[in-house]
DNA sequence: GTCTCATATTCCTATTGAGGAATATGAATC
DNA sequence: GATTCATATTCCTCAATAGGAATATGAGAC
């Protein structure tokens, strides 16, 4: 049942941030590790099964990937994250998330306005890109 | 995480019927049983399952055990709850749980309305015995 | 006490998944 | 071609859990 693969995504804390942040726009693998402060192995295997099971996509652009949700995300994917920014408003891992990536918003903007790559070259994350 | 353990909880179908037939009030095992076509076993696994996660309450009465919803849920159980409502309305297997539910109704009414076990001996559930 | 009914638990097997280390892939640059 | 960067995959171990068969528990009837 389409309903409990969705479940299955959303049990996990690592999956379910990564959700989180996504709502806000499209982002690339290591932009994510930047936000949530976890290590690239965990990141990419854990998009690599949301996007399994439809939950969301990704787009190669040059050496990086970019994820997102689907552009057509099923009625009760919709439900689901809405219910998911509900419940993640006042907790304090989704909130530090969402501040980390505000610093992080002005070396990523392209990412997220969904232009193609621009600059070519080293990713502006890592340490020392957004600070 | 309070969330993280809720969506353990929904990723399985047996445990979603479950917590969906319940939204509608309180049921036995037995009911249960008959509801979801389901055997003994796996129905009280599962609803041990969601009481040690605090999903659901239990209360013995006589031989029977009633199940229900905690009588203060929290904030993320409710929203989860009735995005669950949203999801099932349109669903097969849900529906069908609540069209048996509303069979053995007569039955169990005493459950629903909570009151004290009244008609001790054997219990009205099992073949037959809503037909 | 015994018996019966409703429910819970134990024991088993099989599957799934998380996490990390190491390695592989794919694209761009030189 | 070689190198570098970003990302993915493989290999491993460990823990959780689903499901069923069999058995245990707890309460009421007699």
């Amino acid at each position: 049942m389409e309903l409990v693969k969705i479940y299955e995504c959303l049990c996990d804390l690592t999956r379910l941030r990564l959700l989180h942040v996504l709502v806000q726009g499209p982002l690339c693998v290591c932009h994510f590790q930047e936000v949530l402060g976890e290590p690239q192995v965990k990141i990419s295997k854990h998009l690599a099964y949301l996007r399994d099971r439809g939950l969301v996509e990704s787009e190669r652009q040059g050496n990086w990937v970019i994820y997102a949700l689907p552009a057509k995300p099923t009625r009760e994917l919709t439900s689901n994250l809405a219910c998911l920014q509900d419940c993640a408003r006042e907790n304090a891992v989704f909130k530090r998330d969402l501040a980390r990536l505000k610093k992080i918003e002005p070396a990523c903007a392209w990412v997220r306005a969904g232009e193609p790559q621009k600059a070519p070259g080293q990713c502006r994350c890592g340490p020392g890109a957004a600070t």
